[in-house]
DNA sequence: TATTGTTATACTCTATAACTATA
DNA sequence: TATAGTTATAGAGTATAACAATA
């Protein structure tokens, strides 16, 4: 009423090219859709996402303390706790006491843990297909080249 | 110690190329610090997420029904609710019966929050900027080419 | 009977911090 | 006193479905 039609038409536009040229927008809308695909991916083998990540984590480097897989995957302590009680009840993982320090736990995969494995890679073999299927060959390549630059640079601790 | 030590490596190699290489991990790693950032940027301005979605939404389309932002945005029913008695709280939005049908609301900015909305944009602007900020412009430009791409022929419902 | 929107409820996640046992 | 890990608890977010009012 107190301001002209035309200011209006103006912001909608603005609205409108935020939305559909802000990179930021398009890489929540791709990554939420993503983690609802692999969660439903990982349901099947009874497993969260938090639990594939530690598990991740675990095969790349057996024996890490609660603390180290917490910082490499930015989980809290207390989540860290949950989830390896989780997986440790899965028969997935157990616990160990450090031979150093009685406070500190060394964590490992078990045999059925390790035999796991192998059908986790082929999920995320199948996601990572299915996520990068719209691109061509040389730009699925590309896509990959700077989601790297993009992720690789990061933090302070390098990592 | 009931299987031979080459085995292991060979697992452990797999989940670190699985990681360092994979569309989806590195994805997931990006946007969720892209949020963590937009989420601090928008609680200068007293918003959350989902208010700055449905803000958007309404900016670019007002008069909406709850129905049809719920279904631009993927939020459900009682979310949209919620939200919008959250922004209706702030004096930003505000629900009028539909004229044809008097189980509809259509919702609308108020003069509030349309005044609101170009600091929404700069806030948008200034995520993106620093999302792409390691990237040269020739990249940036081929990133954003990219999730063009993957973002657009998604669902089954064009949109 | 189906639709729009609201509300109640339960469940999961997350965050804070208190706590135990070490060092 | 600081660290590693656990646990309790509160708060936020999400999901289900019951509900009121339309159509």
């Amino acid at each position: 009423m107190n301001k002209p039609d035309s200011v209006h038409p103006t912001l909608c536009d603005q609205a409108h090219v935020t939305r559909t040229t802000s990179a930021g927008w398009m890489l929540q809308r791709l990554a939420c859709m993503n983690e609802t695909r692999m969660q439903s991916r990982l349901k099947a083998h009874g497993l969260k996402m938090d639990h594939f990540i530690v598990l991740m984590a675990l095969t790349e480097k057996e024996g890490a303390s609660q603390t180290e897989i917490g910082e490499g995957l930015r989980l809290a302590g207390y989540t860290v706790s949950r989830v390896l009680d989780a997986l440790e009840k899965q028969g997935l993982v157990k616990r160990k006491q450090d031979e150093q320090s009685r406070r500190t736990h060394r964590v490992f995969l078990t045999d059925e843990g390790r035999g796991l494995m192998p059908s986790i890679f082929g999920i995320v073999g199948e996601q990572n297909k299915e996520l990068l299927d719209k691109l061509s060959l040389e730009d699925q390549g590309e896509f990959l080249r700077l989601l790297t630059l993009l992720t690789k640079v990061t933090g302070p601790g390098t990592n």
